[in-house]
DNA sequence: TGTACATCAGTGAACGCGCGTTCACTGATGTAC
DNA sequence: TGTACATCAGTGAACGCGCGTTCACTGATGTAC
């Protein structure tokens, strides 16, 4: 059953996305390597021939969501704001943030996988600072970082409250917060 | 090996502490019903006397947890800041704050303990928003939903994040924005 | 270009292992007289 | 108050079960001539 070299570069793509999608939907201990395969169209198996371990498969899942998370299709933080702290991105937590749904889990992981995370972090952090409304370098940095933690953490906050208009309380107290920044 | 009623009432508020603990410092997987026992002094069969299953537990532990996380010593949202966003607390999860180390995962476990955070997230934001320092009930209630989101995502992003540097950014970033806010 | 053979991606059965949960048992507690 | 007995909190062996991981095998791919 060998498979050319495109298709299996092919599959590593597609075991990776749907790790990364049933990741964020259930956490890394809910999903089995079986499962992720399964999904991918393949047999548990042909697992290793792609990834040393399922810890090696989390490093890579969260090191490719650079990208998923992204700005850099926003022209300002509002924007982006307005979008992130959505009832649809709240409702979509597999398609949605990975710092949302995985960081706290990821924190307790291993080395590898905070180094991931770390990286894409950072890559947010200097998209979101380019965005930023402020005057100086620093100011732009300070907004940058503030906002993506209050989106963060508010997106967080939305998804664990059992109480619909509290959770939509949270999104849209935050979202006047940052659309409409009381500096202004 | 029978105990009294209050040997046994005491029994059920350690294994809940030790639970509680344990689950903050390594997610709700990652800890057996055996180990929390253990660290309770007890046997992992004294278990199912105390609760009906280790989700019951989860429940138990995370609605136990109001006044752990409480901002009711804090004078003003601006000191609880400060102590809610220092180093220290950062590097004790065991017995830090229960959003920070656990919303995500509880956001995908049982109905019963997601009602159970939402009951302690809704005593600290009425807990916040009195110590608000804004005028108006609605103006207190804006700055209290905002300062919590960006406390649980900073502090969040800060124990992720595998580089110390970053990390303090984060906290320090934050901080300054919450103790001196811009509207100020 | 065509043929023969080596390579190796994917298959599926099998492996230990630790987990949540159950249960017969023990012996101190609590109660009836 | 003292005695006899029922209760039941805690013990530890045992149970299925699903997990991560391994491995002999298969058959299409890729290569040497």
């Amino acid at each position: 059953m060998r498979v050319s070299k495109e298709k299996m570069a092919e599959n590593r793509a597609i075991i990776l996305d749907a790790a990364s999608r049933l990741f964020r939907e259930r956490g890394f201990d809910d999903v089995s390597v079986a499962e992720v395969m399964g999904a991918a169209g393949l047999t548990h198996g042909a697992f290793y021939g792609h990834f040393r371990s399922k810890d090696d498969l989390i490093a890579w899942a969260l090191q490719k969501s650079l990208g998923k998370v992204s700005a850099k299709s926003s022209r300002s933080i509002d924007e982006y704001a307005e979008c992130y702290l959505s009832r649809k991105h709240r409702d979509s937590v597999g398609e949605g943030c990975v710092f949302a749904a995985l960081s706290s889990e990821a924190a307790r992981s291993t080395l590898q996988a905070r180094k991931a995370l770390t990286e894409v972090l950072k890559e947010q952090l200097d998209s979101l600072s380019e965005r930023a409304g402020a005057a100086s370098p620093e100011a732009k940095r300070q907004e940058a970082v503030t906002a993506w933690a209050t989106m963060v953490g508010a997106l967080i906050l939305s998804r664990v409250v059992a109480d619909e208009a509290l959770s939509n309380e949270i999104l849209d107290r935050t979202k006047a917060d940052l659309v409409r920044p009381p500096s202004e």
